[in-house]
DNA sequence: AATTGATTTAACCATATGGTTAATAATATT
DNA sequence: AATATTATTAACCATATGGTTAAATCAATT
């Protein structure tokens, strides 16, 4: 079916893995030669440095769920169906890459400027939060929901979703469960996190 | 007042403040002699290794707060205190060392095995959940808060009072805050998690 | 003052690591 | 088939980095 990977595409599929698990600082240039099957000197000729490569692997790791937010901020026409679509569809997200979080959180921590450069880069905003924002005003107004600021109401959905893959061996360590147990509680959390937010919703 | 720090203090403050900024993969022992006012090789006479150093680093900030949370585990009386006490308490402790969060959770990543080692190094359990657990339970049963698995209200907690710290310089782009408005946002987050949590925990 | 032991430093060392070069193999072009 | 272009490699190079050594300085002890 699939055509047999080129050798730029088995790099960026290597590079992807060992950034996204050691992040910029603990990733070695070795590593990626030898988990793309490659050269040292290859890996040089097809990206001239660990940064250029580094920024490569960055912008398509935000790409792979910005559009997504972007996307449910813009189309969604009430907050229940907006947490009901952005929820499921952020954990499954990160249920496939479980690195993912991990890596965009600590790279933008150590270098800021790397996603500003990204979000200027785009036409369009990358990220309308006053989309949102006035979705939540609005019902806030209309007495849907109880009042709240929608900026605590996004970190609340934001940190409910994403702190167990943050977490996960810590969470996994306290609470005693392994691998299977783990995402058998991940599964159980997609409901519970929608329940807990809808219900303190209710004004 | 204080006495003038001895250099092994110097050096423990200064190794702190790499490491916890730069994790262990990105500290340089350089950087930590630098800040300590010494010489390289002092620092290899005080702490024989990079790694040893770490080791203290981390044990000591993993002290920080899991005493507290041992604590408040085993004296809470009812959920609704618990809760209460919990997460200004925490938010607190975040607030005065903003890259603790980050450090202990990426190291927890990158070698797993060392919370193990500290967590079966203490005599009484360190982190003992029952205690919280039985707590949900008993009041899940008498009907004074809805049904609600232990894990996932533990994880409610800790995602909500810890993620925007891990985010945060993300959060600020995102949502626009410069360093004031944030701290602001931090402020107001204290009683908003409270009411968010205790709300939604309403049968 | 002389001696001893702890503290501190300058100068090194070995290895890891990002990156380069020059030659070779493979592929496309004429 | 000959030639040019692209892909790939082995062998290097320069620097960064964790760590060591031997000498110097300082502080206590006799």
């Amino acid at each position: 079916m699939l055509q047999d990977p080129t050798t730029e595409e088995r790099i960026i599929a290597a590079a992807k893995a060992v950034f996204l698990e050691k992040g910029m600082a603990g990733a070695r240039m070795q590593d990626i030669a030898d988990r793309a099957g490659i050269n040292k000197a290859l890996l040089h000729y097809y990206f001239r440095s660990k940064d250029k490569l580094f920024q490569i692997i960055f912008q398509e790791s935000i790409q792979t769920f910005l559009p997504k937010i972007r996307m449910l901020m813009v189309e969604s026409t009430d907050v229940d169906q907006f947490i009901r679509q952005f929820v499921p569809t952020y954990m499954n997200m990160l249920r496939m890459q479980p690195y993912l979080a991990t890596f965009i959180i600590n790279e933008i921590n150590q270098h800021p400027a790397a996603l500003w450069d990204i979000m200027k880069g785009n036409e369009e905003k990358p990220f309308p939060f006053e989309a949102f924002s006035s979705l939540v005003e609005r019902e806030v107004a209309s007495g849907a929901i109880r009042p709240i600021d929608p900026r605590q109401l996004w970190t609340h959905m934001m940190g409910l979703c994403i702190f167990p893959f943050l977490a996960r061996p810590m969470l996994s360590m306290l609470l005693q469960l392994d691998a299977i147990q783990f995402d058998q509680f991940l599964d159980e959390r997609r409901e519970e996190i929608i329940h807990f937010i809808t219900t303190s919703l209710q004004p």
